[in-house]
DNA sequence: AAGTGGTCTAGACCACCGG
DNA sequence: CGGTGGTCTAGACCACTTC
């Protein structure tokens, strides 16, 4: 520790504190394990309670710890794998899709979505929501957009809204021929209504799943999924779930 | 103003403002405008300069605003589509691809990778390293492994790294049968080093994309992927480049 | 040198969860 | 109720870019 290096490009403290935090993690903590509170650590570390949480928040992103308001900071479990599907070519709704309907509305898409759609801004469509659960836990909430046109045979005297109704939406959507779809992955951060469906604060990072149905020669859907960024890792092509193992086994060895 | 809802669940305040920017962005900037800065927003919204630095890191990881250490903060292009190819299967290094080999090293990969590649821990292999650009600007950096096995026809003669050895493994790489890939998508932090080459700080959020080659039965080399999550979208599917309007459209009407 | 965003501090209060 | 993480403040200094 003597005369090393004079740390000519000083590394930030909370940079440093996520590296010894990440190695304790590693070898003195298992999954589920609760640490010791945030006022605590600061101290044992000597820095500002804000610092730690700088370091904290990282650790979270990353998907390394859980927090959770009230009650305290685990260890998280590694990121549980869901697939996305690549190729399969399928309308939502069809059997053996991992999502499951929850209400239907009708309503005027955001901006963006009217522009992928090519309906006029302020247009009604309907929107379907769904969520999707994994390992008991909620891991992704979407909005489905659906313009009248694409379903044009769909009854009026159902009910207007609830389950019932985004399914009868959805199986009429599946009468039309799938000619592709489009997909595209981004980061987000979720909106109130999606963040209480996925059990986080609003705010808490997001992967956002866009998802372009082609039928008749345009787009006849579109998807909006937000998954967990900080529990999920979303995978496409092949070998839909396979077992990809994260973070330093623990092995005696 | 007068005697309205009561906030039964106040929003914080760092939420409201983030709103109230965005809303301004929309309507009274446009793209590569620099906004005041961030003493001087504070003061105007009259809150203390780290609750506004909280809703302006959210608008940055929601690719609104740029910041630059020294500049100032400008207002964001909207995300680039990045082609992340969902189904070519192609090796890497296949002419026609987006990637620049940079070069070549031998090390031992991370534990997760050697998990994957079912290497012993410690174990040395070929780490390429390649970039990517998109717009002139550097949007990924990616560390290819490539067990030793995988490229047994390697001459050792040549040069043992820059980018010429990195071609050369690349090459080598190719002359095995693709059997099939496998790719997976999560939120990660940029290291350091990658930090550097994406011109970001250490710590920034990054897409890591994580693909599997598999070849003679058993996984022949694993690519990391790491893009900008601020200024990109990454596409998969049929119309790989194809454009998507995100953000609302400037539109007189 | 001046101005920007990035880091850090030492406090305070709040919202939520559990016993 | 006590303890947790979440929000917020008013300052300070640092690293970087630009002129």
């Amino acid at each position: 520790m003597g005369t090393q290096q004079l740390e000519s490009v000083p590394e930030p403290k909370y940079w440093h504190l996520k590296t010894v935090l990440s190695e304790a993690l590693d070898s003195e903590f298992s999954v589920g394990e609760i640490l010791p509170n945030e006022r605590d650590l600061a101290a044992r570390f000597g820095v500002a309670r804000a610092t730690l949480r700088q370091a904290l928040e990282q650790l979270e992103l990353e998907g390394r710890l859980q927090r959770r308001r009230g009650v305290g900071t685990t260890v998280a479990p590694p990121r549980v794998g869901v697939a996305v599907g690549g190729e399969q070519h399928a309308w939502p709704g069809t059997i053996g899709d991992a999502w499951q309907a929850v209400d239907c509305t009708e309503a005027a898409p955001p901006a963006a979505v009217a522009d992928i759609l090519e309906t006029l801004h302020g247009e009604q469509v309907h929107v379907v929501r769904r969520s999707r659960m994994s390992h008991g836990q909620p891991v992704a909430a979407e909005l489905l957009y659906i313009p009248a046109d694409s379903v044009p045979a769909l009854p009026a005297i159902d009910a207007p809204s609830g389950a019932a109704r985004a399914r009868a939406v959805l199986r009429e959507l599946q009468r039309l021929e799938l000619e592709g779809q489009d997909r595209s992955v981004e980061l987000g951060s979720a909106r109130a209504d999606d963040a209480k469906e996925l059990d986080r604060l609003p705010g808490a990072p997001v992967l956002v799943v866009t998802t372009r149905f082609f039928a008749e020669g345009r787009t006849a859907a579109v998807s909006l999924a937000t998954y967990r960024a900080d529990t999920c890792r979303l995978t496409f092509g092949d070998s839909g779930g396979v077992e990809i193992h994260h973070g330093p086994e623990r092995r005696a060895s």
